[in-house]
DNA sequence: TTCGCTTGTTACCCACAAGTAACCTTGTTT
DNA sequence: AAACAAGGTTACTTGTGGGTAACAAGCGAA
């Protein structure tokens, strides 16, 4: 990746190929991906993903080596997005809520999009327990940082006490399910969908009492 | 349950032979659910749900008309539990407050078993349309129930102003989710887990300026 | 005894989807 | 010109799983 030039040169037409390759593979799991969060991974047949493309089943094998490696694509790729914007969140300025905020945010952008809808509406269930395993590092790994973006916030006293491991699940969780009922064609757009959830979720339904009474004890920040 | 005899008659055979069917027709569903949240639906043959019955392959077909059936009953039954369950919330006493609170804990229960769980992991999607919107329209209602608690609570000023919609759908969401990663064997009971839950879908993250509610543990439910 | 219903079984069919082999075409290299 | 590799095709094999037909054992009733 070192030398790679911005322009495309006339005399390496090897870098162009490689390029076209690339991106034929990515319209592959990306078609993969839609027809999987549509059908589901067993119902969706290599042939429709083929027609879908235009091009005929023993086409994808030449740039896939099999279905299984397309979900396993897909679903690490969703999980790759989730990731980068955990850490950008994690690694922006302000308070540790603010950057949970942000990340939340993102969280439910992400999986209204194909890669991410795949990761939560099929997931890494119908993968051979290798690569099961290898996803699931990864899926640790963003709970991990999830979960730490929220003991940090209570450490600092920006977020409410509580059990971090338990109030990330219930978080993610009801984030991921945004993939499971979002429709880019319904009335609500993710931007929308995205800033309402994360609203809830921060201030929980219970009635804030900001506005009347005495509050017992006082604030310690800002 | 209203004419059935506590002790089988010996004039009404057929009683009996009904029950007897009802309570194998039971357990091939059961069965079949334990196997799809595990596998999925596709990926479990009914070979493998005939074995773990200890029986054979078109045995199943005595009792059942076809895998759809399976599916289709268990996500039903799934629904119906959650129905009654937010049901008899809203008919129990209480602030709305209190109705929604006992309605999420139940919902968090029901999606730690066989059919809540196949509900949350496999869902209406592999059904044909036609099923699939008769499941649809029990979701609708359900849905409907939880929001108008959630309204309910809005207007006697016991839950925070909010869009009730997207509330429920979130609140939902954090709850369905559990049924993706509980596992009965864990560390966590389901109670624990659905206590927990709520607590913080109730209370939000951020923290709150007055004094903790409080806690009313001991909770029974009806 | 014999009939008929219930509850199973064994043995089979058939559709379909994953994956492969062998071939064709076209542009690039030597 | 000739050889070759890239990218794609048609036609096939193979395994598997849903579903069915036909038959057998158990048992209450006429």
């Amino acid at each position: 990746m070192a030398g790679a030039p911005i322009v495309a040169s006339p005399w390496s037409r090897s870098l162009d190929r490689d390029q076209e390759r690339a991106i034929k593979r990515d319209a592959v799991l990306r078609a993969a991906a839609q027809l999987f969060n549509e059908f589901g991974y067993h119902a969706t047949s290599l042939a429709m993903v083929a027609e879908r493309l235009q091009v005929t089943k023993p086409t994808l094998y030449y740039y896939v080596r099999n279905k299984e490696e397309i979900l396993f694509e897909c679903v690490r790729l969703g999980l790759e997005l989730l990731r980068s914007a955990i850490a950008a969140a994690a690694a922006s300025g302000g308070t540790a809520l603010d950057k949970l905020k942000a990340a939340m945010h993102e969280y439910a952008l992400i999986v209204t999009r194909e890669f991410g809808m795949c990761l939560i509406r099929v997931g890494e269930d119908p993968l051979a327990p290798e690569s099961r395993k290898k996803l699931r590092r990864l899926k640790a790994e963003i709970d991990h940082e999830f979960r730490a973006l929220i003991e940090q916030g209570i450490v600092e006293a920006s977020l409410a006490p509580c059990d971090a491991k338990l109030a990330a699940f219930t978080l993610a969780g009801a984030l991921s399910w945004i993939g499971r009922w979002f429709d880019p064609q319904g009335p609500l757009s993710a931007e929308e969908v995205a800033r309402h959830s994360t609203d809830v979720l921060m201030n929980g339904l219970s009635p804030r009492t900001t506005a009347a009474p005495p509050p017992r004890r006082r604030r310690r920040n800002a």
